[in-house]
RNA sequence: GGGCUCGUAGCUCAGCUGGAUAGAGCACCUCCCUUCUAAGGAGGCGGUCAUAGGUUCGAAUCCUAUCGGGCUCACCA
């Protein structure tokens, strides 16, 4: 890498014009209003070599002048010294990337991860809030992979407790046997009419209660069609035959409605865990943990482990009449998930901030229960999608629904497309794949844009902006770049070319020079957000340079040839970033 | 109350391990379609980086305090 050649040249021209020794050398990218591709900093140099930075530039500038083939030509403002590139360089660096499909995409190693995202509960339809989640868990997973890890993407189901039982209650009582099938009803929104239909009952059993001058908190826990659930879940535990036959037939339905929604978000899992299967993971390791003295026994039984030297508390891992809590759950969930996968070293989970506490402690008791992979776990949190009339409460209606909402993006896609008009030859059947690929593109990139543990403020009218720092914008200028390359042909597919870089051509070499370092850095962070913000950039100065320059008029054979070759790794690299943030890429739009 | 986290332009967000005059998009105003897709491009307007201290050559970035928003402090999951 340049970085280094330049670091150590430069470490040799301190040591040799001040017999000095350097630690490190400080880079940035040139600012725009400078002359140069990158600037070295002098300032943090003063502590080892003594005099004025501006000198001292100059004389390290000549030096590398004199000494480095790529340096032409240098200047020093302040304590900054900005080097320029020699064309030669990019060019280069250029010909020497024979495909840029797979450029910054390292091999894949033998690190195994695996990442965890999605985890809904069974009674109710996936929503916006699950829309954030799955679309960062499958990124972080592509990114992980494009950095050269192997892994394997997961999801932990809750599919058990007395939430799922008030769906089935309501279904046996007012379903009239209604399925999927009967209704036309996706599986997931059918049982979630059925805990809506609970609540509702609930409720109105409630007032009834107060009404005959219960208190409140009677009345809460004195409804009938709250106790019958209870009964149901009772029998649920005890393993009663209908009670299990229900259960199973209508989590078939959810996990049909839920696979449904998946295929057309676009992510999938490798393995899937049941936490009607995880409940009763963890005990053991409780005990063992108990013997190595890890964790604690208070008199009445209950198992505590001591957090307070690490700025935490006290944590419950077994309840007192030895049954698990959540924690236990997830003590053995990932125990067990290594044993299953034994070439996982880490886990991610994609959970959201309000559980940052919980995976402190998980990941601290993991470290102390001295397993090796328990230093490689991370909670990638993310904040909560509100809604600009507040926050999304399922008890007032406002939640937004995954599938109703990437409907209203497809819808919006086809009236702006409509109005355009550019597409009319299509078929109704391709027009329809199209408007879905614009639609979710919006949506994935609206969300995956900002950093994920901030909140997002989802307002609809913005989200189905096609307009900028879109993910529509830079799928239009990955067609175009295609209409291009149908023009060009074959038209110098291999040429090697030298050519006189116009400056925005030098800065699109920049940028494209960048991406194998911001994958990686996306991949340390766990950030797709990097990922797209580079994206934009690249594409703001493609369009930049498209609008300016006429590719098919260029001045010489060598300019067009080079120019096209530029288009052609420019789209590359769209469609290599928009496949980590899981978006498609269109053709034609 | 304790802990965690966020606060950058009217709005939505970038700003990498401290670096040069704080960057985009939307909105508003001016221009540019006879040339490869105008879902585009060029420019203008717009900022006490929540506030106050501190650390140093240098702070939106690090530390402390304060204010404001969010989350969390269950033998729930």
């Amino acid at each position: 890498m340049l970085q280094d050649i330049l670091s150590e040249k430069i470490k040799q021209a301190v040591q040799s014009l001040y017999n000095a020794t350097l630690e490190t050398v400080e880079f940035q990218a040139t600012r725009k209003d400078f002359e140069g591709d990158i600037t070295i900093v002098v300032f943090p140099m003063l502590r080892v070599v003594k005099g004025n930075p501006v000198q001292i530039g100059e004389a390290i500038g000549s030096h590398l002048v004199e000494h480095v083939a790529e340096v032409s030509k240098f200047n020093v403002v302040k304590g900054f010294l900005n080097v320029v590139l020699s064309d030669a360089y990019f060019l280069n660096f250029f010909n020497q990337v024979n495909d840029f499909s797979s450029f910054g995409i390292t091999p894949q190693g033998t690190d195994a991860m695996m990442v965890e995202y999605s985890s809904p509960n069974t009674n109710k339809p996936l929503h916006l809030g699950h829309i954030r989640n799955v679309l960062l868990g499958y990124s972080v997973a592509e990114i992980l992979k494009a950095a050269g890890k192997k892994v394997y993407k997961t999801q932990i189901i809750n599919d058990r407790g007395i939430h799922i039982c008030k769906s089935m209650l309501a279904w046996q009582r007012y379903g009239n046997s209604e399925t999927p099938e009967s209704s036309g009803l996706k599986g997931d929104k059918l049982v979630g009419k059925y805990y809506v239909k609970f609540d509702k009952v609930y409720k109105e059993e409630i007032a009834q209660l107060l009404a005959q001058g219960k208190s409140e908190e009677e009345a809460k826990s004195q409804a009938p069609i709250l106790l019958e659930a209870q009964e149901m879940l009772r029998l649920w535990e005890a393993g009663d035959n209908d009670v299990v036959a229900l259960w199973k037939e209508m989590n078939g339905w959810v996990y049909a409605g839920f696979e449904q929604t998946y295929k057309t978000i676009g992510v999938d899992f490798d393995s899937y865990y049941y936490e009607s299967n995880t409940y009763l993971l963890g005990k053991d390791n409780i005990m063992e943990g108990l013997e190595k003295g890890v964790f604690y026994k208070k008199e009445d039984g209950s198992v505590w482990c001591d957090l307070t030297e690490d700025g935490l508390d006290e944590k419950i891992v077994l309840r007192s009449d030895g049954t698990a809590v959540y924690m236990t759950q997830d003590i053995g969930t990932a125990i067990q998930r290594v044993k299953d996968q034994s070439d996982i070293n880490g886990i991610i989970y994609t959970v959201g901030n309000e559980q940052d506490y919980h995976f402190r402690v998980l990941f601290l008791i993991l470290k102390k229960l001295g397993f090796t992979w328990a230093e490689n776990l991370y909670h990638l949190s993310y904040g909560m999608v509100d809604l600009p009339s507040g926050k999304m409460k399922s008890r007032e209606g406002t939640v937004v629904d995954a599938d109703d909402l990437i409907a209203d993006m497809a819808n919006t896609a086809r009236t702006i497309s409509e109005d355009l008009g550019k597409i009319d030859d299509y078929s109704e059947e391709e027009k329809d794949t199209l408007y879905q690929t614009i639609g979710l593109g919006a949506l994935k990139y609206y969300i995956l844009k900002v950093d994920p543990k901030k909140r997002i403020l989802f307002n609809p009218e913005e989200s189905v902006d096609f307009q900028g720092n879109t993910g529509p914008f830079i799928q239009y200028t990955y067609a175009r770049i295609q209409a291009i390359l149908r023009k060009a042909g074959e038209t110098g597919s291999n040429n090697h070319v030298q050519v006189v870089l116009q400056p925005k051509e030098k800065e699109l070499l920049k940028q494209l020079q960048l991406f194998p370092e911001t994958i990686q850095l996306a991949a340390q962070n766990y950030s797709p957000a990097l990922i797209a913000n580079y994206t934009y950039e690249l594409v703001k100065l493609y369009n930049s340079f498209f609008q300016n320059v006429s590719i098919f008029g260029a001045e010489t054979e060598e300019q067009k040839v080079f120019r096209i070759q530029l288009s052609r790794s420019v789209g590359a690299v769209i469609k290599t970033s928009f496949k980590l943030l899981g978006i498609d890429v269109p053709e034609r739009m």
